[in-house]
DNA sequence: GTTAGCACTTAGGCATGTCGAGTGCTAACG
DNA sequence: CGTTAGCACTCGACATGCCTAAGTGCTAAC
């Protein structure tokens, strides 16, 4: 019994399998596949990698599909990232062009990385930490009520409102919002909160109040900003994929709804020596997604902020991974300097 | 045959349908409803409700069940809306207050009101048209390369990047600014675009390309703004009402990713006096709603963004109907002045 | 207008039988 | 020793037939 060859055996169970999405028996396998052998030697090595944990049967006389420790397998010894066809290409380049803002970059590369993949496409937010405060901005809303704006040099933009805890006039804002200005402005996002405390210490008694309450704002955004948001795209595949979510659809809904469980799991993910994440079934560590894959991968300057989608199990790992693969280095392309 | 008894019997056959989701029969109803007749009587005024196209039989010996018209009916003159528990309303007071941020209001919200229905809710981000421009500021990311921000009173923050079309100095910008600033500061955002010509117009020769750019994409921005993004919550209820969309939720799902199609069903729908919209099955124009149901209102100073539900059309209209509106007055209280 | 009674229809559950795909095992082969 | 052919066996999928419960429509009587 030879060893290539039942890898062979698993990569033809694992392709016939993801492409019929049907159980896939000794004799189909030689006829579809010109394994040099007969149909009950791959019998006998199918037994094999049953006993390896590799492959299960359904039940007694039906074909064998593959198992978790299956995909697994083939996913990092087996398969070869298949490259994008030029039309898939032009198309990323083409749909990525056109767009100016951020939101507007992020939806489109969910929706496009869905539609290559028929998966549901997930896009995470890029972090906020690397990037240099360029402008700070107050804005009263009500006598009380101060808007916050914060804009990073990447061009990201966040806002909150926030009680100053007194009546404020415009003046005053005004002459806080240059203080804060020059004590902050050019100030890596991370290291924000010393200088904040900077500022508010340099201020008058009388300011103090209000300072500390826009300070613990601007520190506010700038931890808890978008980075934790992230944006779907072709939730509707999982309805088409019907069959392949035997149970239901639910719990994979509400893992996507829960963002904190998907972020979670995306920054989890062991990063592949190809450039690309997967994680398989039960490797998940949430248990709605036991029938599911996610396939992600980082994008932007450090590759912080994860770009990837979510499929069923029984997915074409290689033509996905290397859909990811190429968006994501599109999209660092569009959002690098 | 009496009127209101029919009316009667197409109000039990709603209520128990939706309570069991089962064709309802003539036998069970008496039993359930002590309406004071016969199960024969009753059979004679289900005929008399089937001719008219209100309710309909699966297949011959089945119950009956009610269909969109008779839905209508129901919605339209025989129910009356449910009020909400105490601990619902005190739900939404406390789970509403806590909130700063816009975008975090809505997505509370949305989350809340799927809560409340078990439906998958839908909360249309505010209009800008009435608000006042509040600030506007440029902020240059590369040498030609602008970002635009436009705070309205409301507390809205929108931003895009433009292409400058040449080469700039912070300074020619901060000029630019102020120009900007002074002419539309306090302009409602409905008639920017009348003052940002002015402003152009007013502008050197050599600054003309550069605030013409600017002064687009500032309009732009006022126009094409946040007011056509939604925000979703509870998609997965979809799932478990696997029951209750035959078919398939792909469709479903679909439409609600479409953001067009929904916004645009939002604005149809017309209004119910008792202030709670309802498109129900194929009143919908998109087809693969044609087995679900909408229920929105409108909420804000003039009731021009919506906020709704979108279920089944087997659903709990007087609850649901309760709850949206409910939801709207607190959303539109929190937003308010 | 209401009721009782009855013949009729039909979905759904259940047992039964058959078919085909696929397996595991054994014995023979090179 | 690895490979192959052959065969008995298992089990799901599917079709068939049967029965029951639920519900209807109709007619004749109240």
């Amino acid at each position: 019994m030879s060893e290539p060859r039942k890898l062979e055996v698993l990569r033809a169970i694992v392709e016939d399998y993801v492409h019929s999405r049907e159980p896939v028996g000794s004799k189909a396998l030689v006829e579809r596949h010109h394994l040099g052998v007969s149909s009950a030697t791959i019998r006998n090595d199918m037994a094999a990698l049953e006993d390896e944990g590799l492959i299960t049967a359904p039940h007694t006389s039906a074909g064998r599909i593959p198992t978790d420790k299956g995909y697994r397998l083939f996913v990092d010894q087996i398969s070869a990232v298949k490259p994008l066809s030029p039309a898939e290409k032009r198309a990323i380049q083409t749909l990525l062009e056109g767009s100016e803002d951020l939101d507007d970059v992020l939806d489109r590369t969910a929706r496009l990385l869905s539609q290559l993949t028929n998966q549901v496409a997930v896009v995470q937010y890029p972090h906020l930490s690397r990037a240099v405060v360029r402008h700070i901005e107050f804005v009263l809303l009500a006598p009380r009520k101060v808007l916050i704006v914060l804009i990073a040099d990447s061009g990201k933009v966040d806002q909150r409102v926030v009680d100053a805890g007194q009546d404020l006039s415009d003046e005053t804002l005004a002459a806080l919002r240059t203080r804060f200005l020059t004590g902050v402005a050019g100030t890596p996002v991370a290291i924000l909160p010393q200088h904040l405390a900077a500022v508010v210490a340099g201020c008058t008694p009388a300011e103090r109040p209000v300072a500390t309450a826009l300070g613990k704002g601007l520190e506010g955004l700038a931890h808890n900003s978008r980075e934790d948001r992230m944006v779907l795209a072709g939730t509707a595949n999982l309805a088409r994929s019907n069959v392949d979510f035997p149970l239901s659809i639910g719990p994979v809904l509400e893992a996507l709804e829960e963002q904190v469980v998907m972020l979670r799991l995306l920054s989890d993910m062991a990063q592949d020596p190809r450039g690309v994440a997967v994680s398989i079934g039960r490797e998940n560590p949430y248990d709605g997604l036991a029938e599911a894959s996610v396939v992600a991968t980082g994008y932007g300057p450090d590759a912080s902020a994860k770009v990837g989608i979510l499929g069923p199990t029984r997915m074409d790992y290689p033509t996905t991974m290397a859909a990811v693969r190429a968006v994501a280095r599109y999209l660092s392309r569009i959002l690098g300097p």
